[in-house]
DNA sequence: GCCGATTTGTTCCCGCGTTCACAAGGCTCT
DNA sequence: AGAGCCTTGTGAACGCGGGAACAAATCGGC
């Protein structure tokens, strides 16, 4: 397996960092330039995209507690970034704030929001309705970030006919009319691993070209296809490894250290939320 | 807030890539060299330790296949990097191949799985036990891959004695004993948001270093603490981001880009919230 | 015992991302 | 209006990670 000469028409896809992977096209390229819309954001940088959301919750944040304006330092803090990055990032998507006196927070949060693209809702499918697909149905967060799920599936026909969060379970064999009937371009697996790939396979055949995956497993995609992976076991692993790091460099091993715990501030909330 | 001038003792920690956020120190650095255990691994970068449980799950696929033997192209294709990057992350952690022959399966899956620190059981306690805390509790990767669940929290007093996966729901004041009886050093939060930092600050006191956070929010803790991001509606963001490019570079589906409608002062209550 | 085939381990180079530091611009007060 | 202060936006340096290419080493055959 796995020759290294002919080309395949799907490949798997190369890892970037951080535990969730995606796809790129180094290839295409496709010389838009002058083809975004009125505002000149041609090519953010992936780094500063995987950014924008938080920035994005942090204004939503700021903006629920009244605040109207704020410098680029308070805004960082509550992102969890220093503020020379993120007016980088900003300055990606044009020039939004005003020197001497920081961003409005109505304002800039519009301006991220239209760039990320969730000013209006993205139909949503979500194949594997066992206790992630649930736990993922119910999440209010769907909803409230720019994003609605239009279908539920799964191949157990035991689950059939149930409603989570409003919405009918349905038989996998559905997924191409409800991509069709809805629009739907990203889509969610949280089936098995045994499963996943079929899964996904479909979902490319439908025209999905967004998914993300919590199946424990490599996607093999074509690659004009997204692929953002979440894996639980992977992030506690990256964990481990740091935690047994600690261990070994101060005391033995794992009986933890309880000792002089409670030292810490404790209640002194930070800034952030 | 958040001026640049007094330390704090507890900080935002800054973001990496991807989706996820580790909090590293590049402060204490201290220079243990010689103090690890047998091996001479002593700093593995950060992309790399990422990459190890990719890999190691990768080796396991393969042991279950029968394979005893294997090539760093087979290996990388089966964990979806290329094979450069596989050698040179093995090389990090020793010479644990044969040239002109490859890499022993089963030799190679131990070696990392010690150096991830998953040859045997971490205890984790988890906080929150609603529909993705039930999810998580079930989730089977976990003993299978060197994690054990001890404990299962909740502040919600109708919760507690229900049991799950085989574990009694408790009320959250049982975190200090846990911890200490079982040696926990992993802690996994997945209440709502608006209990999240409490959650974290009760987990510091009580000496957990390492946290995986699936609430929406910024966690503040102390240097010495990692935290990592699991966090779906920002991968979903992400996706969207992509999708949109698509669709705006190739045909105009999607409404996308509303006008040039907002500027600076209006309300523009936008899609989010 | 030697030679060729094969695959690892490593070195070098390039590009991306982060950070520093500062110039550019706007607000306020006199 | 002008000076001083403040904050943004950006140019440049730097370090890390990725990828290709090559040297080192092992196996098998003659």
């Amino acid at each position: 397996m796995a020759r290294p000469g002919p080309a395949h028409k799907r490949h798997t896809q190369p890892h970037t960092q951080g535990g969730t992977s995606l796809s790129r096209v180094p290839v295409r390229e496709r010389a838009v330039t002058t083809r975004t819309s009125t505002d000149g954001a041609r090519d953010i940088p992936e780094a500063t995209v995987a950014r924008l959301p938080v920035y994005l919750r942090a204004l939503v944040t700021l903006a629920d507690q009244g605040t109207t304006t704020c410098s680029s330092e308070e805004l960082a803090t509550a992102a969890g970034v220093n503020s020379a990055k993120l007016r980088k990032d900003l300055s990606y998507l044009g020039s939004y704030g005003t020197r001497g006196v920081g961003y409005d927070v109505e304002y800039l949060r519009y301006q991220i929001a239209r760039q990320i693209g969730v000013t209006q809702d993205w139909p949503v499918v979500i194949v594997g309705i066992g206790n992630l697909g649930h736990a993922l149905a119910n999440f209010s967060g769907f909803r409230s970030r720019g994003f609605r799920v239009v279908a539920l599936l799964d191949a157990d026909e035991h689950r059939h006919g149930e409603t989570v969060a409003g919405v009918d379970v349905r038989p996998f064999d559905d997924l191409d009319r409800m991509v069709r009937e809805h629009g739907v371009a990203i889509g969610v697996i949280a089936t098995p691993a045994a499963a996943a790939q079929d899964v996904a396979d479909r979902m490319v055949a439908c025209g999905i070209r967004s998914i993300l995956n919590f199946a424990p497993i490599v996607l093999a995609v074509p690659d004009d296809v997204d692929v953002r992976k979440v894996d639980l076991s992977i992030e506690l692993q990256i964990l481990a490894y740091h935690e047994q790091r600690k261990a070994n460099g101060a005391d033995a091993v794992v009986p933890s250290v309880v000792p002089e715990s409670v030292e810490q501030g404790s209640t002194a909330r930070g800034g952030a939320a």
